[in-house]
DNA sequence: TCGTCATTTCGTTCTATGGCGAAATATCGT
DNA sequence: ACGATATTTCGCCATAGAACGAAATGACGA
């Protein structure tokens, strides 16, 4: 138990991680639309990602080439809820987390198809990111590296 | 901000800084009694403590030779206040924790002054440790290293 | 004043972790 | 089937952190 405690601990005691849990607040986001708030390679994105997962932070959601990744409703991890409560409610008026936003703002004008390889230069307008085409719940048991 | 509440974070993931704080519970304990239960060098409790001390987490007083840490009831760090609501509620039923508190009571029947050499071979009865002469609150404004 | 002893600080070692680029994996469009 | 591309995995480097022993600090008692 101590150990699943420290796991979620560790999980938010990192700033790009909490960046990303923060940005997630509003809805689910594609992994290069974080990556292109957080402006970190997407191997350190991913790697972040994984381990929000795995301390039951964040869930995944597979759409085609696009994974999304949204705040956790259940997990595993019994610690999990507690801390997601504490960050909600906190950091709200942080300078970065609010200039994240502002910038998610923007990213979320491109559509996610003309994002990636552009590594974001380009902002169009009134655009929406398509409709995913076959949405299934990612699920991933249990995950203790070994 | 967000490096404040990565500091509280920090200092709650990691195992035995947890098993201080949640040592710390019931009431005040001096550095040789938690290095007695936590069986650390007295060194790496010391800097757990200061770390702890530095997030805001726990409070110091000075008695004579002997220092001792409580729970902080208030501090600098805005975050804090959170991560001490969410300790508390938590770990109550944690195997390690509750093998912690049952070393703890038997090292509380041990006087302080004989707890330290000793290095918590023996185990005396009936005693209380001595109510320090001089007590006094000790400050340290601010703190994050230089 | 001097030794003793609790605590802290210093210096070192070893491991854990964040970051990246390159290669591997998976999925889409043609 | 093939190439393009989003994501993950792998291997690497640099830094941070946890642990210790030894030395420094501070306080008590003789």
């Amino acid at each position: 138990m101590l150990e699943q405690f420290e796991q979620v601990g560790r999980a938010i005691a990192d700033p790009s991680r909490m960046r990303i849990l923060k940005l997630l607040e509003p809805g689910e986001l594609c992994v290069c639309q974080i990556t292109a708030v957080l402006a970190l390679a997407p191997a350190t994105v991913s790697k972040h990602l994984s381990l929000l997962r795995a301390a039951g932070l964040v869930g995944q959601r597979k759409a085609g080439r696009w994974v999304f990744y949204r705040l956790a409703d259940r997990s595993t991890n019994p610690y999990a809820p507690a801390f997601r409560t504490l960050v909600h409610g906190v950091l709200g008026d942080d300078e970065t987390i609010a200039a994240d936003r502002q910038r998610l703002d923007k990213i979320k004008e491109i559509p996610v198809e003309t994002l990636c390889a552009k590594s974001g230069d380009q902002i169009q307008h009134g655009a929406r990111y398509a409709t995913p085409t076959h949405e299934e719940e990612t699920r991933h048991a249990d995950h203790d590296l070994p």
